[in-house]
DNA sequence: ATCGTTTCTGACTACGTTGTCAGACGCAAC
DNA sequence: GTTGCGTCTGACAACGTAGTCAGAAACGAT
């Protein structure tokens, strides 16, 4: 009878490797040692150990080993909980790095404007175990983290603890963001203007710097910084604010250029003869907005495996030292397209 | 003597139940009891209990629980591994959703174009251990999935397995899709055309459905589909094949429209006044394109906290059969902007 | 033959938790 | 007094795996 109520005892449990064991004849502990391929294993017995375990599709049970073992082998990782191009660009490419390290991976996101979620969302992932954390927060909310018994490693300026490390040098944002400032420097614009992140994230402070850092290299002074939210809407009030005599602006990423642009658009400024505009993330429409937006890509894949390898190198029994040799450092790249040019001479 | 337990000894295990058991006085099942807001603990145990455990910082091994137990509180999702809006935006919502329901979540990533990349997906977080699997994936390679033995729900049309279920009606997204096209006719245009999304999207094929049940509702046949791909590459690829003669277009995505705005642009043909165009998503920056786009704004936290409602549902243990109460039904929204408008009378 | 070494195997146990069950206690009804 | 029944408690036995250790088997060197 189908009844609502799931008072069933048919829910057997998986085969585990007491069963392995008694099909192939052998003991569970050598069943163990095929599982994790360890010395001291005929062929033979092994054979039929894995024979056994096809048979019965075994799979080791992973609450054991850890309960034994200590480690879950798993890391967490506390994302802001955001579609947006950078954070969810950076979750994939965690996620990838995870599991090619054969480590799995669980996350907890972060609503934003809640300056104690980061805490919540830590505390979660040690509830639920893991080995290690990954801070993926474009923001630095989580300044004041509590001790958690196992290392965190955050991908940018954050957390202050002594088991914390910060993984990713700030320097390299804001050295591709004073390569974009340069580019427009180099066409011609006398200044360049910028429309700023929140500057309660780290990211936005970067980007900032990066742009000021550019001018003051030349000996310019930078115009003020108006202020953006990464959204469209934060470019669009921003264009609203631009003074006529602009001619350049670096938008802190490629949703406030797009914001901008329109601002622009409807105040009868061309993009680029009368304004040029660079953005930041090159997300995938960049290249098809009117006109293409030229912009700086990323190098997400490179940020998350330097820094996921950072955090194995903190695990107990971890990595072997090997210093730096693996994976080229992460590079980010100007992507020039049709969105800057030289200045209109005006007379 | 003050008793500042857990100094230093770092390499030493974290303190278990037995641990706040001897400090508090009773017996470890007691702690076990008091942890799981078991009845019949006397207020004075509860106290000694929590407050041994507080001192200790003590966490409750999920591990050992799970072993014993046999269930790991935990989901897996399935996700394609991209930052498209659609994807990422979805993976934020079940996050939230399963976190509320006090269940771990785990992702599996599937790079794009390779078949049997969910099955693996499925595989690994079996292997992780997980008590049930959500497909997030907008495309049905996964039809053949192997058995499982843990339930599977697709948050659309994929696997036919005996313990899989479909959870989101595949009615939901083919009715926006007439809606918004029907908004098009309305507005005077003959005829629609569609950018589809890839046709072996299931996605792609609900919206392709949606925009021709539109037509053929008033008796109208509709024009031959063009081919795009989510992107705003293929998009504008679509748009160098648009007839001259259309007057109104319906986009299967945001992106889609973005690229295809960009090729109606260089052709000289203006949106709206030449061309209406419809997108879907509402992306953050489509109320911020030139001009601003009319689109179907989805609902992702519907469709998570449904589709893991189903899935808590075919947990063993799960939550009694309470027929369809909670939750509104996910509900789509056409979002009517600047890009369309009547056709331009033309004589 | 005897010894030592390398290879292989399995019995036993520990990991930290929950399920089972027996028993102690207090209290009300007989 | 006894009985019955809720309330509370702890001893004990799992769960499935990996670490420890003793020992068997094979083989070469003494």
């Amino acid at each position: 009878m189908t009844s609502h109520a799931a008072s069933d005892d048919a829910r057997r449990r998986p085969p585990g490797m007491t069963d392995v064991a008694r099909l192939a004849g052998v003991s569970q502990k050598t069943v163990s040692r095929v599982v994790n391929n360890e010395r001291y294993v005929s062929e033979e017995a092994r054979e039929k150990v894995l024979r056994a375990a096809a048979e019965l599709g075994f799979r080791p049970n992973t609450a054991a080993r850890a309960l034994i073992t200590g480690r879950f082998k798993r890391i967490g990782v506390v994302s802001l909980g955001s579609a947006l191009y950078g954070p969810a660009s950076m979750l994939v490419a965690l996620e990838r790095a995870t599991r090619a390290a054969g480590l799995s991976f669980m996350v907890a996101n972060t609503p934003e404007g809640q300056p104690e979620a980061i805490q919540d969302a830590v505390d979660w992932l040690l509830a639920q175990g893991v080995d290690g954390i990954l801070l993926s927060e474009p923001k630095d909310e989580g300044q004041h983290l509590r001790p958690a018994g196992v290392p965190i490693v955050s991908l940018g300026q954050a957390a202050d603890l002594p088991e914390s490390q910060v993984a990713l040098s700030r320097g390299r944002t804001a050295a591709s963001c004073r390569e974009a400032v340069e580019h427009l420097l180099d066409l011609g614009h006398a200044k360049v203007w910028h429309v700023a992140g929140p500057l309660d994230w780290w990211e936005g402070r970067e980007r900032l710097e990066g742009w000021a850092e550019a001018h003051r290299a030349r000996g310019i002074e930078p115009p003020p910084p108006l202020q953006g939210d990464w959204t469209p809407a934060g470019g669009y009030a921003a264009g609203l604010e631009l003074p006529p005599e602009a001619t350049a602006v670096f938008c802190a990423n490629d949703d406030t250029a797009i914001g901008l642009s329109r601002a622009l658009n409807e105040a009868g400024r061309r993009v680029p003869e009368d304004v040029s505009l660079v953005g930041f993330d090159d997300i995938p429409a960049a290249a098809y907005l009117t006109p293409p937006l030229t912009t700086v890509q990323q190098d997400f894949e490179g940020d998350a495996t330097h820094a996921l390898d950072v955090l194995m190198r903190l695990l107990p029994g971890a990595v072997p030292p090997e210093p730096e040799a693996k994976g080229a450092a992460p590079r980010r790249r100007l992507v020039v397209r049709s969105s800057t040019a030289p200045p209109l001479s005006h007379e």
